[in-house]
DNA sequence: GGTACATTTCCGTCGTGCAGAACAAAGCAG
DNA sequence: CTGCTTTGTTCTGCACGACGGAAATGTACC
């Protein structure tokens, strides 16, 4: 990337170098500020302030847990523009504001994305200890609700396709295999919802249903998730009740 | 547009003005000089500077018909990243080339997007007159032949959910009704490809064949383009044996 | 043809974007 | 644990690049 192309005459150097700096996130989840300066060819304090200036318009954010930047909102909703969840989001998000009213929790909702489901929508609750939004995360299928729920809407060859290289390990609840994983989806099929009990973090449970549009194909999934200690199976039951009528609500907007 | 929200320190003026440009492109496909001057108040010499650099790397283009600044490359592959077409692109591209050297004719790859299809992928040939690669176009779906493949590849009542709001009229030789257009899709499916017979553009005729992957479900569409004068039905069957060697072994990659 | 509007090119000016240095925080090895 | 290295962030002097205004060019309409 230290190949600078000529630029035509008047063209801002600043911006170009920003706007490469953006394209690096086309294949990299995480860019560091070491790394756009390495790529572009600039100062490290230059890289931090292009990086800053991308993440203050929201095309990047800071990644809290790895260090460096990842994509950000802005940047985010480009890329859902064409695959009709810009459309799913607005639909979705009013019906997501009374369930998380309703049950004073978050809301999520999930779509399919390679191997993993994407948050592309989220609504917090008020209490001052909730799961946060996790906006734009990017987690595997087996090992959250709104994941499993989608899993439980394909044909079981397409799920073992899907997750042919195997099932990472989150914490010490995770499914650990696919055997284990089919039974799973079995029941979530039977029962109509899917539960997560601390397989993605400790600490978190949730439950999700999946959504389907007016057509009967299957578009993402719904969740709601709690801290572990208001997240008992009975809880967590009646938490689908509410999820389950919005989620009929919103088929019908499909 | 014109609140200019405070930028935190050190971070870069003129990169920011080009950054909330950008984002004009989430809600208008068109975006002209004077708009991107009065949106940032900024002089449009300098509007201009801006959309020719953003145009420079890709993220716009300036329309052909139109006045003004459409979403380039860079920005439809942000939007092409999320939903698997980047992969289906990369793993086409190769047997692109060897279709388009075959048949020494522009290739196209189209998938599905809303009502219309999007042109992901192109491989124009080397003679002075032929139809142009169309990289990031969208056309409507039945008066094309991969969207007309793509079609054929759904359930009726899918295809008539999708395109109820009606048939655009784009020539004298676009399909008019929806009976018209489900009697042709009868038809691609027995025969396993679609024509297009000046059907989009005058003088433009076309051959295409879906495309499923390894699991049997349709993702897209590959497309053989040609002026009309190359275009007898003869010569775009032999295109089609082509085309359809070319989406059996992409099938096997997917 | 003329008029009005939009886009593009050019140029003088000055303030903004640059790199280097300093500082703070994080990571790594013995 | 300590010491060293690496990385991220803040600050500052300076010169050159980003700015706006004017001119030139292009387009559409009457």
């Amino acid at each position: 990337m230290q190949n600078k192309a000529e630029l035509p005459p008047y063209a801002i150097e600043s911006v170009a170098n920003a706007l490469r700096l953006l394209l690096l996130f086309r294949e990299r989840d995480i860019v560091r500020v070491t790394d756009a300066s390495t790529e572009l060819g600039v100062a490290r304090s230059t890289a931090h302030r292009l990086l800053m200036t991308l993440a203050h318009e929201g095309f990047v954010q800071q990644e809290r847990n790895a260090k460096g930047y990842g994509p950000g909102p802005a940047l985010l909703e480009f890329a859902y523009s064409s695959s009709g969840i810009l459309d799913l989001r607005q639909k979705a998000r009013p019906l997501m504001v009374e369930v998380s009213a309703a049950v004073d929790e978050t809301v999520n909702l999930l779509v399919l994305e390679g191997r993993s489901v994407r948050f592309v929508e989220s609504v917090e609750c008020e209490r001052p200890v909730r799961v946060s939004g996790r906006m734009g995360a990017l987690l595997p299928t087996h090992a959250t609700a709104g994941g499993k729920a989608i899993l439980a809407d394909m044909e079981m060859a397409e799920v073992r396709a899907l997750l042919k290289p195997g099932l990472a390990r989150m914490t010490a609840q995770t499914i650990p295999n696919m055997k284990a994983l089919e039974d799973e989806l079995q029941q979530i099929r039977h029962l109509g919802y899917a539960l997560n009990k601390g397989e993605s973090l400790d600490g978190l449970h949730a439950a999700a249903v999946s959504i389907r549009d007016a057509m009967g194909r299957p578009v993402g999934s719904l969740a709601v998730s709690v801290p572990a200690d208001r997240g008992g199976t009975a809880r967590l039951k009646s938490h689908v009740q509410v999820l389950a009528v919005a989620a009929e609500r919103l088929r019908q907007l499909l």
